[in-house]
DNA sequence: TAGTGGTCTAGACCACCTG
DNA sequence: AGGTGGTCTAGACCACTAG
């Protein structure tokens, strides 16, 4: 027995991955079961199955109790995308950041209801407009945002240590800057702005909408497969 | 001993995001240790282990051995993205898929070097443009696609089955239809696109380059802390 | 209903890092 | 240098589901 040993599940993982890429294992078809693979690879199962999760999750492959394990047919590719605080986002650019109330007042909102909280600021990197936050906050679910003045501290900051989500709907998209959002992010009329409208939830209620309009020029980067 | 017991990693990990959106556990506050977690859990370590690793992947916790186990400070959340198939993402939304080939000639890319193949191509929706296709291809890692024609099968599709990647960089963006893409698209010029760059390759070696531009109105929607 | 993956356990050793 | 998380093991039982 000249086999070679793989001793631990990120070994396991590349051999697996160097049998699909070298076609050894094609799209669709069952591979060995984890007992088998275990035997072939000198290891405990556990290892073996380690290995075997962590690329399910990346999508690489499809496992069903009894059916067994198969090669992914169509590898929809998960990228992974980071949503830092933007205060965050601007430094981590080397950025000097900087915030502005420009509005705070109660009102209604389809959604939230009656007792919502509409704030507009702006964020700025270097004192250039960098993203318009439109947001509404739900304060039934946040009563404290009702005492918040929202000047010296953003929106987008406080909520993440006082009111923390259990989930959240992201939305990207594509737009054109009207007149009022132009002369917000110092563009001209009619540029791209990248849109991100993002709703989070704690449990099964809202707690905040907020539309996230980029000067033109903002992207999104990030890597698929990167960490495999 | 009337502790509750949490028998599975599923349940653990509830309980952890519970006393942190409990404020029992506070942002930037180191918790127990995994001995201490698993004896109050009535459980073995391996099991708290696996619910902690569970939570630092998501972003909520952050490890690192000899210092423990702490609430993470900017819970700088992770969107997963999925990327699928063009085919698939427009037959998901009911509709029926078309595709054509519109340009196929080899050329020089800056990146890929001289033996480069470059394809232009439209895939619609109910024969409605939905997002248009501009690649190039490396010859030199993906030799096969020089006897492809492209005009049956579009090269998003064929790339997947023969030419295996193992990592890609993707890049989201907002643009405006120039008038030779809103023709392209039906659009109007000056319209809002939405644009995913992204290249992919196989270890060091690029396999393709591509910009997908989608016809106005397209989104990209995906969830945070639904899976947790 | 039988086979496969999902999970738990108790113990062990190791790698890393902070103090 | 010692404590913490990272991982492996051998064995066991359970949950799901294809045939």
């Amino acid at each position: 027995m000249s086999q070679p040993q793989f001793k631990n599940w990120q070994a396991i993982q590349a051999e697996v991955l160097r049998r699909i890429h070298a076609r050894e294992w094609v799209p669709g078809q069952t591979i060995p079961g984890e007992v088998d693979l275990a035997r072939e690879f000198g290891c405990a199962r556990a290892t073996v199955n380690r290995a075997m999760q962590a690329l399910a999750d990346a999508g690489i492959l499809e496992r069903r109790r009894k059916a067994g394990t198969r090669v992914a047919l169509h590898p929809v590719s998960k990228a992974t995308v980071d949503i830092p605080v933007i205060r965050q986002e601007i430094e981590d650019r080397g950025a000097t950041y900087s915030y502005r109330l420009i509005n705070r007042k109660t009102g209604v909102h389809p959604l939230l209801g009656a007792n919502a909280l509409h704030v507009t600021a702006l964020h700025q990197a270097d004192d250039t407009p960098f993203v318009f936050e439109d947001r509404w906050i739900n304060l039934t679910v946040a009563p404290d945002a009702a005492t918040q003045a929202f000047e010296a501290i953003s929106a987008n900051e406080w909520l993440i240590t006082h009111a923390p989500y259990t989930k959240g709907d992201i939305t990207f998209s594509a737009a054109i800057a009207t007149k009022g959002l132009a002369e917000r992010l110092d563009a001209t009329e009619g540029a791209p702005v990248f849109v991100i409208d993002r709703t989070t939830w704690d449990r099964d209620r809202a707690i905040t909408i907020v539309r996230l309009s980029y000067a033109p020029g903002y992207q999104i980067h990030t890597m698929i497969g990167g960490t495999i």
